[in-house]
DNA sequence: ATTCATCGACTACATCTGTAAACGAACGCG
DNA sequence: CGCGTTCGTTTACAGATGTAGTCGATGAAT
């Protein structure tokens, strides 16, 4: 299929990774509690927290557990599930499935940070062996 | 801004990315043109191609030279420039603008290769010296 | 019990995307 | 000189997305 992302092939847009960040970071978490990690960095309304996690818990990757009145939410996938499934995609789609020239193109858009290199360093002697 | 995709910030989107694909293996070419490098792949008709090439030119990032009752298409952004730029925006969204951790992910989803290893540690080498 | 705050559900609505058909102008062939 | 073919332009339309308002139920506080 085209959108391998969640169990149904659903996509998260943008807005909706905002959501899912903060429920990555705590949860379960009310929408209020939510809105409380991100209404004020993407000037949102609580009402549009709501629709968010509405769609999320339609497209089945966040969970609903009634408590009382409200609902707490948490989620359904694992975060590295999704950034892998979100990086693979982009090395697909730019640099025909290989890394190397991803890897290029950030070094030469100075993108890499000498921390970056170092760490860099290690995860390839790790993988080699 | 948000979408430093464009110079006037405008995204292309996926299926617009297909056909600046196109353009930018080869360059220029009428719509009928760039449908036969696309139309099959993406089991699209040609008056998909004409609405997308449409959108690009509006977007200002495709350039139309008039050649007789038609136009040939041009792109008016470096492939480099758009892939450097979605690569940054994915490290930035994803992983806090670390490159390290992309790889690891990469690397932990089996989307590293022998040969892409084999190429990064060649260009770390170059970029550490 | 009455009021007030809060919750989720439903509704709204503009824009962007994907995908294409309709249409009218113009070119090329006969 | 018509006629079909080929262009680009305009229009279409459903689904996704961003962003939020309304509303009825329910829970808390007095």
């Amino acid at each position: 299929m085209k959108n391998p992302v969640t169990p149904e092939g659903e996509r998260i847009s943008e807005a909706e990774y905002a959501v899912m960040d903060a429920l990555w970071q705590a949860s379960p978490l009310s929408a209020t509690e939510i809105c409380a990690h991100v209404c004020q960095d993407r000037d949102w309304s609580l009402a549009t927290v709501k629709t968010l996690v509405s769609r999320l818990v339609a497209k089945n990757v966040v969970d609903a557990e009634a408590d009382g009145r409200r609902y707490l939410y948490s989620p359904r996938i694992q975060r590295s599930d999704y950034v892998g499934g979100e990086s693979r995609r982009l090395v697909d789609r730019l640099f025909g499935g290989k890394a190397a020239p991803l890897f290029a193109h950030l070094a030469e858009s100075e993108a890499l940070s000498d921390d970056d290199l170092a760490e860099m360093e290690a995860l390839l002697k790790e993988l080699r062996k």
